[in-house]
DNA sequence: CGAGGAATTGAGTAGGTTCAAGGCCGGTGG
DNA sequence: CCACCGGCCTTGAACCTACTCAATTCCTCG
């Protein structure tokens, strides 16, 4: 099973702390959002190009997948969303939505009601900072799969999702060494990777021939990631995993200035 | 010229004005954010990838791109940002620049400094709302760049390219009908859309020979705007420019209130 | 044990690249 | 004012990566 926890048990505080340390009333608030969990099966359509946007989710478990279905049936993954990702806090602020949120393996998510987002942002103000920080990182990740597919081959491509999707996992306490579960068919690897299914699969054996990787139900192990960093052209840390800057200290601290007189006018909110 | 103006003559009020109709005085704020221009000619890095991150920008006038350079020397252009463009307002919390940004054409800007940008957000909540709004609205291009990439062939990008810069400048008020200044190179071109600059130009000369477009001496023009956005199979709304939808009415209601009371407090900034 | 989705393999094809050469145009200096 | 220069555009021909179509095998699950 993909889902699953590191030391905090929860994987949206797990991310969240790679950037601020948290409070134990702030570790508090957001294991709060993560509270009323529903299940779904792989496959489902969890909001459709097109709809009216939605509350936001935070995913707790499993695997799901923004993606965007042309006119004549072939889609494009845009990006995964793995446990402790969060997703549409904000998308409110736009009409509707621009493409699909589909699950693949069986996943958890948690909703979280609009007003409790803004309202967090509000009295907790380093966990606003933490949203826009996940929102940068997540731009940041947008920006890196326009690079993939503008100016990497196929053996890059694969090369540097792997490599991606490892860390992103490491990240929130999924995985600890250069394994991980993998539930996405060679079609939804190609879809993420402007790809077909069959040149997929011919990569995929060839780095099996050269034993950089192991795939085999489901599950995909790295043995040489070094070499696969050198195929995908990598560059470090374009996850910013590293955490919050120095730079941003200041910053944090002002909040934690505001935040300590907005905590006083108002009660706990759960 | 690209740089200009629409009736508000400010593009960054413009821009933000597709989301919420805005006080006078909320006006001011955003006008005074522009003041400090600073001018720079054309193939300047104004960031340079790697570096730590700066204070924020916004763009009044010109062309300026985020890319992205590989060891091989090739580069990939990630976006462009024209006027009324503001970036990196909250890139401080990242650690570093993961890309670069260059002027395509000469272009002025505004510096904004990081804590006014925390300050205006919290006294002018409907400000704050649509840095939110204009981040999602990024990552909406962003995505619909992947899809270009992705799962559109060479005329497909070109289109797509073209109908989107022509509709991003009617947006901001620099440009009335189908035609616009485009100083871009071939070679812009194909690193935007991860194409040799050879091929862009055979594109190119198709679309001609069609009668799709003219481009001479810098000015795009587009003749039949309904083939293009076919050939680019386009979403209609995918830049979410039709403004804020009924659903945030109500947010942005909070937040008027929350202003009023915090502008009791404090006198006007600037 | 059967069925259906996924993976695998082969052969032919196409869209886009690469390399290379020539022409155009705008700017600059004599 | 003209000649030169460099960047950009244009065109051709050969090539290659990845696609398409199609058939077979493998797994998984009921």
């Amino acid at each position: 099973m993909i889902g699953g926890s590191g030391r905090s048990g929860n994987p949206l505080v797990a991310k969240l702390s790679r950037f601020v340390l948290f409070s134990r009333e702030e570790i508090g608030v957001l294991e709060a959002l993560c509270a009323n969990q529903e299940r779904f099966n792989a496959g489902v359509n969890l909001a459709e190009e097109g709809d009216p946007t939605r509350p936001g989710f935070v995913v707790t478990r499993g695997l799901a997948c923004r993606c965007r279905l042309m006119a004549d049936g072939r889609r494009q993954i845009l990006t995964f969303l793995i446990p402790g990702d969060f997703f549409d806090l904000h998308a409110f602020l736009l009409r509707s939505m621009d493409h699909s949120i589909i699950t693949i393996a069986a996943t958890r998510l948690a909703t979280i009601p609009r007003n409790k987002v803004t309202e967090i942002a509000a009295r907790y103000p380093r966990i606003g900072a933490a949203f826009w920080w996940s929102a940068m990182q997540e731009s940041a990740m947008l920006r890196e799969h326009i690079v993939t597919l503008g100016r990497r081959n196929a053996r890059g491509r694969v090369a540097h999702l792997f490599c991606e999707l490892v860390w992103r996992q490491r990240a929130v306490g999924i995985s600890e060494d250069h394994a991980i579960r993998l539930p996405l068919t060679q079609l939804d690897i190609a879809d993420t990777l402007g790809l077909t299914a069959v040149h997929v699969n011919r990569v995929l054996q060839g780095f099996r021939r050269e034993g950089l990787i192991t795939l085999v139900q489901r599950r995909l192990q790295l043995h040489d990631v070094r070499t696969l960093q050198d195929v995908a052209g990598l560059t470090p840390d374009y996850l910013h995993l590293a955490g919050a800057p120095a730079e941003s200290g200041r910053y944090l601290d002002r909040l934690e200035r505001r935040e300590a007189a907005s905590r006083e006018r108002a009660a706990g909110w759960c």
